[in-house]
RNA sequence: UCCGGUGUAGCGCAGCGGUAGCGCAGGUGACUGUUAAUCACUUGGUCGUAGGUUCGAAUCCUACCACCGGAGCCA
C-alpha cells in the first residue's frame, strides 16, 4: 500500500511507492508517453505515464488544467524533473476533471486577475509572496515575544473618530454611527499603562479614495506601544524589527525571492544603522546644492537608460520578425509593450524630473513631506531612512512636542528605499493632560468621546509612545511588488469589493 | 474628486471609414523524455452601452458605464 507524501517531501522517498492529491498543473503528451505535472501546494511532481498502463494514461491525458488528482507511482530521482523527483505513475486518478480552467500559464490583464483571485492564488508567483507573507507574520510574532511584548487585540467597531471622520467607514451599530478602526493606538496606550510593553496585529481600514500602487482600503497593521519609551527607543526597536524580518526572509525565502525576481542585494544591504534626519535635516537636504547634483546627474543616468530602453525596444522589433513560434511571439509581444509603457512613463518622468529638482529645492520648512520629496530622499540612500521632527502642525494631536523646539513633535517615519516609500510612522506621545487638551482643542475635537483616553493622563501618565508598520508595503518592498494589492491574498481596493 | 489612458473570441492583442484578424487556451489527429514540447487540422465574435455623422462605422463625434495609471491623503 503506497503511503500519502507532500511533493516537498519526495526526495526523502526515492523508491518508493508513494501517492500524491494535487492538481494538475501542466500536461505534455508523447504518442506513449505523457508528462503530468501536479502541484500540492508545496511544490510540483513531473508524473511520468507511459502508454503500457492503458488506464493511467487514458486518464493523465484527459485531464484538463487544474483538475483535481491523485497519483501513484515510485519515486525516481532524475535531473530532468522540474523539482529534482519524478513519479513512474502507475496510477491516476481524477477526482474531477476540469475542461475550462479560466487562467492559462500565460499573461492576463490585472482586471481578469482580480476578477478571478480565488484562483490567481493558486499560481507559483501569488504562492510565492503569501508564504514570504506568512513569514513576516510569524517573524512579527516571534519577535516582540522574544522581548516580552504582550499581544492585545484591539476593537475594530470604534466610536466617533480619532483622526478625521472623512476617511472612516460608517457602520450602522444598532441606529447609532459608529466606524471600522483605521488605528488601535488609544487603545494600545491603555494597555501599555497596563503591561508596560504591548503589540497589535490585525486589520485596519481607511475610507481613503486613492487608487495608486500603495493603497489599500483594509490592510493590516502591526502597532507596538510602549510604556517608558521615548523617540530613540522606538528608532531603535524599528531599526531591529526591520532588519530582524528582512533577514528571516533572506534566510528562508531565497527560492521565493528568485521566483519573484527580486534584486535580493537590494535587502542584504539593509542592515544597522539606518539613516537618521531631523525633518530639518531632511528638508535642507532637499533644498541643497549636493541633492540637486546628485539629482542631476541621475537625470543624465536616467536619460542614458532611457535611449539604452529605446534601442532595446527597436532591438526587440526586429526580433519578432524572426521569432516563429506564436507564444514565444506572444511572450516578445508583451515585452515590447511593457518596455514601451516603460519608456513612455521614464519620458514623462524625466520630463518632469526638472521641475520635482526644482520643487525639492524650493521646499519650505513646515510644508509636508509628500510623495516626491519622500522619492528623492530615500533615493539618496541605500538603505532605510529615518526622518524625524516633523512640525507640529502636519501630525496628530497626541505627538509629543520637542521639549527644545516646540514646533516640532518627537514623531519618526520610516522611509523603505526604492520607492517604496512610508513603511512605518510613529511618535513619543503627548503624556500631559493639560498640553494634549490644548491640542486637541486647536484641533478643534470634542472631548467628550475622548474622556477615557485623557484619563491615561490623569491616573499614574508616563513618557510613552509607539508606531505603526503597514505589513503589506512592506510586503510589496520585500518581494519587489508594483503593486501593494499583490501583497495581500484578497485585496480590498477603492471600487472592488469582489471575491 | 481631478487629470490621463483603455474597452474587439474564454484570455492577451492587431485592425483606426469599405467582407472580423493573429496568438494562447479549448477540440481532433501524429509523435516514447517533454521542460510554456512540436507539427497538421479545427470550434469560437450584437467589436463596452446608447445616440449621432456617413452610401457605408470596430474605426469619426457625443453621452454614459466599466476598468487601469497618476495626483491629493496616507501605512
Amino acid at each position: 500500500m503506497a503511503i500519502t507524501v507532500r511533493i516537498c517531501d519526495l526526495m526523502r522517498h526515492e523508491g518508493q511507492d508513494v501517492e500524491i492529491r494535487g492538481w494538475v498543473h501542466g500536461l505534455r503528451t508523447g504518442g506513449k508517453i505523457a508528462f503530468l505535472l501536479v502541484r500540492d501546494g508545496t511544490g510540483v511532481c513531473q508524473c511520468v505515464v507511459e502508454a503500457a498502463r492503458p488506464d493511467a494514461f487514458e486518464a493523465a491525458v484527459s485531464a484538463g488544467h487544474e483538475s483535481s488528482v491523485r497519483v501513484t507511482g515510485r519515486v525516481r530521482l532524475d535531473p530532468r524533473a522540474p523539482d529534482g523527483a519524478e513519479l513512474d505513475t502507475e496510477r491516476v486518478e481524477v477526482v474531477q476533471n476540469v475542461p475550462d480552467y479560466p487562467i492559462a500559464r500565460k499573461e492576463h490583464g490585472i482586471d481578469f486577475l482580480l476578477r478571478h483571485r480565488h484562483l490567481w492564488i493558486r499560481s507559483p508567483r501569488q504562492c510565492a509572496i503569501l508564504r514570504i507573507r506568512d513569514t513576516v507574520v510569524r517573524g512579527i510574532h516571534d519577535f516582540f515575544a522574544a522581548q516580552g511584548f504582550v499581544r492585545i487585540d484591539t476593537p475594530i467597531l470604534t466610536p466617533g473618530a480619532a483622526e478625521g471622520a472623512a476617511t472612516l467607514f460608517p457602520v450602522d451599530y444598532f441606529g447609532e454611527k459608529i466606524y471600522l478602526a483605521q488605528t488601535g493606538q488609544l487603545y494600545l496606550e491603555a494597555a501599555a499603562m497596563a503591561l508596560g510593553r504591548v503589540y497589535s496585529f490585525g486589520p485596519t481600514f481607511r475610507a481613503e479614495k486613492s487608487k495608486t500602487r500603495r493603497h489599500l482600503t483594509e490592510f493590516w497593521m502591526l502597532e507596538p506601544e510602549i510604556a517608558w519609551a521615548e523617540l530613540p527607543d522606538l528608532m531603535d526597536l524599528a531599526e531591529r524589527l526591520i532588519c530582524d524580518l528582512v533577514g528571516r526572509v533572506l534566510e528562508r525565502h531565497r527560492a521565493e525571492l528568485e521566483l519573484l525576481e527580486r534584486d535580493v542585494a537590494a535587502l542584504e544591504r539593509v542592515h544597522p544603522p539606518f539613516i537618521r534626519l531631523t525633518y530639518t535635516e531632511a528638508v535642507d537636504l532637499l533644498r541643497g546644492t549636493d541633492t540637486r547634483r546628485r539629482l542631476e546627474e541621475e537625470l543624465e543616468r536616467e536619460r542614458a537608460e532611457l535611449a539604452a530602453g529605446q534601442a532595446r525596444h527597436g532591438e526587440l522589433e526586429a526580433q519578432m520578425a524572426t521569432v516563429k513560434k506564436g507564444w514565444a511571439q506572444d511572450r516578445l509581444a508583451r515585452e515590447i509593450a511593457a518596455l514601451r509603457e516603460r519608456l513612455a512613463h521614464m519620458g514623462q518622468e524625466l520630463e518632469n524630473r526638472p521641475a520635482h529638482i526644482e520643487a525639492a529645492s524650493r521646499f519650505q520648512w513646515g510644508d509636508d513631506l509628500g510623495g516626491d520629496e519622500e522619492t528623492i530622499l530615500a533615493r539618496l540612500f541605500d538603505r532605510p531612512v529615518m526622518v524625524t521632527r516633523y512640525p507640529r502642525a502636519v501630525k496628530a494631536f497626541y505627538m509629543k512636542p520637542a521639549p527644545d523646539d516646540r514646533r516640532v513633535v518627537l514623531n519618526v517615519d520610516v522611509l523603505a528605499p526604492e520607492g517604496y516609500g512610508e513603511i512605518i510612522g510613529g511618535s513619543q506621545r503627548e503624556d500631559d493632560l493639560e498640553a494634549l487638551r490644548a491640542r486637541m482643542a486647536e484641533e478643534g475635537l470634542d472631548p467628550a468621546p475622548y474622556e477615557w483616553y485623557l484619563d491615561l493622563r490623569r491616573y499614574g501618565t508616563v513618557p510613552h509612545g509607539g508606531f505603526g508598520l503597514g505589513l503589506e508595503r512592506f510586503l510589496a518592498w520585500m518581494c519587489g511588488l508594483r503593486h501593494i494589492r499583490e501583497a495581500i491574498p484578497f485585496p480590498r481596493l477603492m471600487g472592488r469589493i469582489y471575491p
